[in-house]
This record gives C-alpha cells, structure tokens and sequence, in this order.
DNA sequence: CACCCGTGGCA
DNA sequence: TTGCCAAGGGT
C-alpha cells in the first residue's frame, strides 16, 4: 500500500483493522526529496545560535528549549542559558532553584528539572560527555523519542531519524497521507518515512531541513507553496489542497466532570427527578444531585446541589461508590450517596419535575446511562437491561 | 492510551 | 473570544 492510493476521504473512517505497518516506503519520492531539501537548507537555513556551535551539549540545550515552543522565545532564553551554564558540568553543579529561576517564563518546567538531573547523569555515567547512541540518550531524564534522534543526527552526525509536528505536516503533504495522524500505527508510519530519508549524507542537516521547512514554508494554515523547493513532487498541492494536510480526528476536547447523585428515601418512597428538554440527557429522570464546583468536595457538593434545586436538606449521609460515563464531549465521575435521612419539603428549581417513588417503580423510568449504572452500583434492579443480564446468564461476556 | 504540563502567536 | 498550534516527554 502506497501513500497515494490510501487516500480517503475522512481519518480513522472505515479500514479500522488496516495499519501502516505493511505501508511500502517511496524510496525514490524520498531520495529526491533529500536532495532538493538539502539544497534549499544550505541556501535559506535561518541563522540561530544553536547553529553557531557543534557542541553538543549547547545543541541538547536548544532542542530542550524547542520542545513545543518556538525559536524565536527560546533564543533569549538558550542566549542566557549558556552564559550561566557553559558547560554540563556546570549545569550538574548548580542549584535546581538556579535551574529555574533560568526557566521562568519559557514553561513546561520539568524540562528544566530533567535536564539538571541528567546533566548529572552524564557527569557521573558518562564522564561529562553525552553518549551518542540513541538508546543511550534515550535513558537521560526528558530526552524521549525525537530529541534522542536529534541529538544523534546533528550533534553527532548519524544516521538517525526524528519525527516532529514539522516532519509529519511536510510529509504528509508531499506524499498526500490522507491518514488521522492521531493514530500511533501512523505517526510509526511517519518514523519509517523519516527513517528511510535520513540516509545518506548530512543527516542532521537533513532532519533540520525537515523541520526549517515546516516552520518557514510549509506551515500549518497557509502553505507558501511558490516558495517550496518540494512544490513541483508534492502530492498534496497536487490534490489542491495542501493545507488540509495533516488530517487529524477532532478531539473534542472532553472536559472532565464530577457530580453527585443520591438515593433519598423517605416513608418507603425514593425521589427522582427529571431533567429539564433540551440538553444533556434532556427530559431523561435521574437521582437528585448536581455537578460540583471546581475544587469542592462531593459531599459538600451533594448538599449545596440539593439545598439549591430541591431546598431539601440531609441529615445523613453514606458513601456508596463512584461510576464513570463517557459522553461524546465529556468524562463523568459521579459520586453515589445514599442520604440518611433528609428534612424539608421540595421547593423544586431546575429539574423539570420530580417524584417520590418506589424503587422498582423509579427504575423503570427512562434514565441515562450515568443514572443506569448508579442503580446498579446501589443495588437496584433495573427492568430496561433484563436482556443484558440474559446475555449475561447465558454466559456472554460483556464487553 | 489519555492526560498533563506553560506560554505566546495566530486567524 | 476561542481554539489551534508550536523542534515533546512523563506518567
């Protein structure tokens, strides 16, 4: 399977058991590629610091720096950083604090934290000198899979692949990969195609064409195509539409969210209520309760909710347990409580109506999944999945 | 694998 | 204003 004949129209629709781990490498697309970008790299490359030097430790600093943060903040930063810290040995030496206070305002400070403690690392492993092996860099605190091959290949001059947001929207466009980079089975595909165009001579000039391109020409929203020196091969400007590359599945950011729910029981009967048309899980009955504010505690929450929509107020209350559901757009944790006793008359607000009912009756109303699998946690029988719990006498397994 | 981590620039 | 994006890594 090539690239250009696994294009489709949507990612991650259709073909779900079809992985890129057979996808077939175009060898000769990508030799001529490195020949073209090397070209161009020696004539454009722009003039940054960590250009300026072939030491390595300057260059693990940049690439450090440049983890998910652009050039053009990190040069005051890396400038600063190294007349502070000129050397590994230095930077083992220093206060963590010292470390930071470096850091402040460039974000993500671990990286900061990492790179002290694997500045000792290579002190006292590795003689002060960082070791040139992947693998080997691989072990150093907060070098992962791309600085590992970054470091090898411009540092040291070898043969080894790197993969960033860079590569994989460069390559993807000129190779047209209509596949959700989302996917880990793609984003391989990717390390394979990197891998297979490093080869060759100057392979950490290679890599840094990759990526100078990706960040001054063929950049996300408005490609510069006139200007790229891959135009005349790209598959994706071919196609028309170049910026839609790389596709990558909506995420829809599912926020998390915590609420409360509780079985209030009173004279025999349990109150539900129902939720108000329109929305979430609209018109659907459930347990009294309610979301919970940023940082309060459920219990609190249970009763700050049901003194708000109901005016009810318990007096007791029992931890029953937690359940999750997954929405489309968002991760519940609910937390089950059985209310003891519970004081007051419902002044219903929000809740489009609500009842006191018998358990059995309360269960065979319409509820979502949420309130369907707080029923089970709190032991209650539920009517509308009677043909699961067939399935499940039958001895299916459930998914 | 999903989530978190910081900040600034951009449409 | 909001969401996306940027030379990712750790858990």
């Amino acid at each position: 399977m090539t690239a250009k004949n696994s294009r489709k129209a949507d990612p991650g629709k259709g073909r779900r058991g079809r992985r890129y781990e057979e996808a077939e490498i175009p060898l000769k697309r990508l030799a001529q590629a490195r020949v073209r970008l090397l070209d161009w790299y020696d004539r454009n490359a722009r003039d940054l610091p960590w250009r300026r030097t072939r030491d390595p430790y300057a260059i693990w600093i940049s690439e450090t720096m440049l983890q998910q943060t652009r050039v053009d903040t990190v040069i005051p930063y890396y400038t600063r950083f190294l007349e502070r810290f000129p050397d590994v040995e230095s930077l083992a030496d220093a206060d963590l604090e010292e470390v930071y206070a470096l850091w402040t305002g460039l974000g993500y400070y671990s990286r900061a934290r990492n790179l002290h403690g694997a500045a000792q690392s290579v002190v006292t492993d590795w003689s002060g000198e960082l070791p040139e092996r992947v693998e080997s860099l691989r072990e150093l605190k907060g070098i992962g899979r791309y600085t590992a091959g970054a470091l090898a290949s411009i540092a040291f001059g070898r043969e080894e692949a790197l993969v960033d947001g860079n590569v994989i929207r460069v390559l993807a466009r000129f190779l047209a990969v209509r596949e959700d980079v989302g996917e880990t089975s793609v984003v391989e595909y990717f390390w394979r195609l990197a891998s297979a165009i490093v080869v060759g001579e100057r392979p950490g000039d290679l890599n840094q064409a990759l990526m100078e391109l990706g960040a001054t020409i063929c950049t996300p929203r408005s490609p510069d195509c006139e200007a790229c020196p891959l135009a005349k091969n790209c598959a994706g400007r071919a196609a028309g539409d170049p910026a839609a590359l790389p596709l990558k599945k909506k995420r829809t950011r599912v926020r998390r969210v915590e609420a409360v729910a509780a079985w209030i029981e009173r004279r025999g009967r349990v109150l539900a209520v129902r939720r108000p048309e329109g929305g979430l899980l609209g018109g659907l009955w459930e347990l009294p309760g309610g979301e919970l504010e940023a940082g309060e505690a459920p219990d609190a929450g249970l009763h700050r909710s049901l003194a708000q929509a109901l005016g009810l107020r318990l007096t007791g209350l029992e931890n029953a347990g937690e359940i999750g559901h997954l929405f489309s757009h968002r991760r519940l944790r609910l937390h089950v409580f059985r209310g003891l006793g519970v004081s007051g008359r419902v002044r219903r607000e929000g809740f489009a109506e609500h009842r006191w009912l018998t358990p059995s009756a309360l269960a065979a109303l319409p509820h979502g999944g949420p309130t369907r699998k707080a029923l089970a946690l709190l032991g209650v029988a539920d009517p509308e999945s009677h043909r699961s719990r067939l399935r499940q006498a039958c001895g299916e397994i459930q998914a």
